[in-house]
DNA sequence: ATGACGGTGTGGCACCGA
């Protein structure tokens, strides 16, 4: 089983880019974060055409998620209940599979923009709302994945400069703790899970050349429950499509789980 | 360097992202 996220920064722009990306890439789930667009302008038709339903939670101009899988979703909950929030950023479904159903949770989570702003306090609170949340429904779905773009480097690996960024967003001690915590209720980053190359990145700066220097950032992640560990097989982030025209400043994040 | 690039919505720019 193949599970994947990707922050694709505009639906309406990248379209043809997430289709010939599944065409290439036949994953059973894809969360895609950022669809900058509202569920009416949503592309199920074109979707469905190449064998992918959808569960959609999108929002106009800024943010919006979806859930593409080859097999139905069931028990879709958007955003994190009980925590009131104008912003789409979360739409989580589980996923039949023959080793056992996958509860999939895809977040866009709150940039934040820096620290001391009032960003940054909801980004705070935001991610203590997705901690006492995801207490509960690791609860009830042992088998868990909870993915997307995470706005956080986990540590100084994941900056291609971590001492000149060092207490900026994105690399906050605060932002850094509030994924610790998140790890801390048994869940695993799937990518650290196997030795990966040095200056491993998933977001690139479109200004300045970035991508061509590889001055990027590891934020977009696929951890993983305890229970579903012994099943991780392999996690990899694909730069191809960062090379595409127009492309999305981030790249997809591939989870692959035995059967 | 309050910069750069790119998307959206509006309108000839502002706001936002990371």
């Amino acid at each position: 089983m193949k599970i994947a996220t990707w922050n694709i920064n505009s639906l309406t722009v990248r379209l043809p880019q997430v289709l010939d990306w599944l065409a290439a890439n036949p994953v059973d789930v894809l969360g895609l974060q950022e669809l900058k667009l509202s569920d009416d302008k949503f592309p199920l038709d074109a979707l469905q055409a190449i064998g992918y339903h959808s569960a959609v939670f999108g929002q106009k101009t800024y943010n919006g998620v979806a859930l593409l899988t080859r097999a139905p979703v069931t028990g879709v909950v958007k955003n994190i209940p009980g925590f009131a929030d104008e912003q789409s950023r979360v739409i989580a479904g589980t996923i039949a599979s023959p080793a056992g159903d996958v509860r999939v949770i895809n977040g866009y989570f709150v940039n934040g923009q820096a620290p001391g702003t009032d960003k940054f306090a909801y980004k705070m609170t935001w991610l203590a709302a997705l901690r006492d949340w995801l207490a509960t429904e690791l609860a009830r779905h042992p088998r868990l994945v909870l993915m997307g773009d995470f706005n956080i480097t986990a540590d100084d690996r994941d900056s291609w400069d971590p001492d000149g960024l060092r207490e900026t967003i994105h690399h906050t001690s605060a932002e850094r703790e509030a994924l610790q915590s998140l790890l801390a209720l048994g869940l695993h980053d799937a990518f650290r899970l196997f030795e990966q190359p040095e200056k491993s990145y998933s977001w690139w700066d479109y200004r300045e050349f970035a991508f061509r220097r590889n001055r990027g950032l590891r934020i977009d992640y696929t951890l993983v429950s305890e229970a579903l560990r012994p099943q991780v097989l392999a996690c990899a982030i694909d730069r191809l499509p960062r090379k595409n025209e127009r492309p999305s400043d981030h790249t997809p994040v591939v989870l692959t789980l035995a059967d």
